[in-house]
RNA sequence: GGAGGGGUUCCCGAGUGGCCAAAGGGGGCAGACUGUAAAUCUGUUGUCGACGACUUCGAUGGUUCGAAUCCAUCUCCCUCCA
């Protein structure tokens, strides 16, 4: 079976410049190909997870991934399916998210001699003489028919500038340096950079003659079409410092049921036929299916260790009992005299405010040891700790534990 | 450079002197129902020493008993003209 053929039967492939050429191409030899990640933030999330997935997928079929750090393109800014204007970065937060974005990157691909490139843009897009490439590339596009593109649609209401504008530019240009200096012939992405993909293919056409592919995956949505991994806190982050493995696994855990087959084919490594027996289970049984699929994420993203810490937290906050639940340092003397459970409910993180923390007790989700508690005055003591530790609960999902020092 | 329109709470968006802590929707949070899901329904959604007080409607000043609303200056955005 040709990887194309795994990629399109796990459902990640959407459009494609040249199918029957691709497919041939693909299963007669190694071919090097490359997906660009804009430095837009300070860690990966899990829309750029499945573009890493995508990747592993072809390595292990013997192609060479050349992951494209946007140092130069990231000073431009993508506004593709946006409607606003993206905030500029400076070049040093720029500099800083490309190395964390490398870090990350190394712990999924392997790097290194023939197996895998990382290479960033700054280090041509930076140093382009603007009336050279002007002669050079743009001479090559059509405004006219940039301006029809879907991707600036929405900009257009909106406006747009001619910074962003030359987005479509600077990318198309990255294939075809990148065409030049790796022979690479194949360029990945989300959906939405199919126009700034055809574009570069375009372009290795008319300038070298060459014959260039694009190929690009399915965006991680909902079955209602909405845009997956995000959260109240923002993003479903890899770096485990923005986004906790409990949190992540958390995530996948309580993730709508008609969505678990899609993801648990595009996040993991589960074959088909696995894949396909988890995601046909109804009703309450689907929900073994759900533990497989954030096991297996948060395995593949944060280690075995973190995924069967996450696992068991999380059955041991459902089945009561402690188990590993994200805590927090407190000191001891503040519970000597007793602490207002509001306070303790603020000071945990538990909430933002006081005014919410009344409400919330109002409606009922305060609840100490199982039991709830209405009374806005009620103090917690050290009487309440049991081995300096006392587990806070909002609502039904979200727990928070007090750790005395 | 000229003319016009606009900046309202997490987001969108009403409000053009007191009835405005500010309609409506989205989102968030909680409750009911469930399967730790979805959908649905209910409540809630500035802060605090909480039947009260304080701070918010781009910024700073001013008019007024009283300003999100009126005036001045500044600032940012958008549209049209050149």
């Amino acid at each position: 079976m040709s990887v194309y053929d795994i990629l399109a039967e796990r459902g990640y492939i959407e459009q494609c410049t040249h199918e029957a050429e691709l497919r041939e191409l693909l299963e007669k030899q190694s071919v090097t190909f490359y997906i660009g990640f804009d430095p837009t933030a300070d860690s990966l999330h899990v829309g750029h997870y499945v573009q890493v997935m995508v990747m592993r997928h072809m390595q292990n079929a013997g192609h060479r991934p050349i992951a494209l750090l946007g140092g130069g393109t990231g000073m431009v800014g993508d506004p593709s399916g946006r409607t606003d204007l993206r905030q500029m970065m400076t070049v040093d937060t720029i500099d800083e998210n490309c190395g964390r974005f490398k870090n990350q990157l190394a712990r999924f691909i392997e790097f290194g001699e023939d197996k895998a490139i990382c290479v960033n843009n700054a280090d041509w897009l930076r140093e382009l003489r603007y009336i050279d490439f002007l002669r050079e590339v743009g001479s090559q596009f059509s405004v006219n028919r940039m301006l029809t593109a879907e991707c600036f649609k929405a900009r257009l209401e909106h406006g747009l500038s001619f910074l962003e504008f030359n987005y479509m530019l600077m990318q198309s240009y990255d294939f075809l340096e990148l065409y030049r200096r790796y022979n690479c012939q194949l360029q990945l992405g989300g959906n939405d950079q199919w126009s700034n993909i055809i574009n570069g293919v375009d372009l290795i056409r008319r300038l070298d003659g060459g014959q260039a592919f694009g190929l690009t995956f399915k965006l991680l949505t909902t079955s209602a079409g909405q845009k997956m991994g995000k959260t109240a806190k923002g993003a479903l982050w890899i770096d485990e410092r923005k986004t906790t493995p409990y949190d992540f696994y958390h995530y996948w855990r309580n993730i709508d049921d008609s969505d678990v087959e899609n993801c648990l084919a595009l996040l993991t490594f589960l074959p088909m036929d696995e894949v396909r027996r988890l995601g046909a289970y109804k009703d309450a049984k689907i929900n073994e299916a759900k533990e497989v699929l954030a096991y297996e994420v948060t395995k593949q993203v944060h280690g075995e260790e973190n995924a069967k810490k996450a696992a068991e937290a999380e059955k041991a906050l459902f089945s009561k009992g402690g188990g590993e639940v994200p805590s927090i340092e407190m000191e001891r003397s503040g519970f000597a005299e007793g602490m207002n459970i509001i306070d303790a409910y603020l000071a945990a993180g538990l909430i933002t405010s006081k005014g919410e923390g009344r409400r919330l007790m109002e409606q009922g989700g305060v609840y100490v040891k199982d039991q709830q508690i209405k009374d806005f005055t009620h103090c917690l003591t050290l009487d309440d700790f049991e081995e300096d530790k006392l587990i806070l609960r909002k609502g039904k999902k979200t727990f928070k534990q007090i750790h005395l020092k």
